[in-house]
DNA sequence: ACCTGAACACCGTTCAAGT
DNA sequence: ACCTGAACACCGTTCAAGT
């Protein structure tokens, strides 16, 4: 950077941990090294040891960073809704952030921003009648769900990973794949977008009111 | 190696996808690089490249080599425990090689290895009554769900995962995080082990046989 | 106290040379 | 034809030296 204000302590660890997160957001994360961030932020790479011990602390602020910014707005209305809306923002928090997903993969994350929107779901769901073993068990499973519909956003845009998927599924052997060579054009539609992820979202939680009811609880 | 027994053509891309998903299985998706898998083998860097294109390739094959192990059988009984059983095997599967799953987070993978299993879930819920866009709807959402619990699995054992977790929730702020802070021992045990994930596959079950029932066709 | 270049032990891959 | 060392352009991190 052309003529530092501060001389000394001019950066933060938010600083740094945003501009990693953008350039990984630019360029994937293979793009991610401390030599480039360093060189990006006008700075000796050392100077980044810093503010973090090693890339491993780094990459933990990176998601940290990231999953701030999901919305915990937890609206008026039936228990149902309000799950559904958290979950949409979570996801949406996701597909923002496509590289934070293969960053996060190592270990659980349990910081309080990550956290905030557990406690969210964990309330929706106690309120709704859940006992608090079920809340945890259906909070961490629509978590889950939409972690795993996030991970697997392919980089192409929606429509060229539908085309690719449809030829791919196409060029298989009719004999050996018959019901995925007939099912082709809507197996190829459930690889992107909006609708399939609210498609299986709405199947749970069908299934989460089914037991709330079974137990009496509705 | 001393004494190879071939001079030319001694490997095949198969050995070596092989030798290499034995690597990361016992040391770790960082430890995968073309010099160290080389010596492995007994052979030249260089040698490799003679095989696969690029590491991307070689990446590919090693999660081909993986996923080739699912077992696919589909018992007899009713679609819920044919798929059920299906959707416990892929688990497995994942969970023997965890860093399968961070190798092939950056696109769908849509080799026949893998489609098999596929085949087979349409197949069952073709046969349940679910028309063909249901059918992709519903594999895909649970291939996701199955997916999403894999790749969350901490690399430690799964008594030691709990216990972090509940020692991170406990120190929570109470008044900002009072749902979780209660539920500290109920959603710890939701991090690990075979029952959280069984309970979220049954109430996703679930809400798929409600769909069938309401389109008349259980 | 804060910053950082040089150095070390690694990478993937190209290229030209070996047999 | 098949294999491979040397070389190039990168890594993360330690360490000692700069201001």
């Amino acid at each position: 950077v052309t003529g530092a204000a501060t001389p000394n302590r001019s950066l933060s660890r938010d600083e740094i941990a945003r501009a990693a997160l953008e350039l990984v957001d630019a360029h994937g994360v293979d793009a991610l090294s401390m030599r480039r961030l360093a060189t990006e932020l006008g700075v000796g790479t050392m100077t980044l040891y810093g503010y973090f011990r090693s890339k491993e602390e780094l990459t933990a602020a990176i998601v940290d960073a990231a999953t701030a910014e999901t919305p915990v707005v937890v609206a008026e209305g039936p228990w149902r809704e309000q799950l559904r809306e958290l979950m949409l923002g979570v996801r949406r928090t996701l597909a923002r952030h496509p590289s934070g997903v293969q960053l996060r993969l190592r270990r659980p994350i349990l910081t309080r921003g990550a956290l905030r929107v557990t406690e969210a779901g964990m309330q929706i769901l106690e309120r709704a009648g859940f006992d608090r073993a079920d809340a945890a068990r259906a909070y961490r499973s629509l978590f889950l769900y939409t972690f795993g519909y996030a991970s697997f956003g392919s980089p192409l845009d929606p429509e060229e990973t539908k085309r690719r998927t449809k030829a791919a599924l196409r060029a298989l052997p009719e004999e050996e794949y018959p019901a995925l060579s007939a099912a082709a054009a809507e197996a190829a539609d459930t690889m992107a977008g909006d609708e399939p992820f609210e498609w299986g979202l709405d199947r749970f939680l069908d299934g989460l009111e089914a037991l709330l009811i079974r137990r009496g609880r509705a």
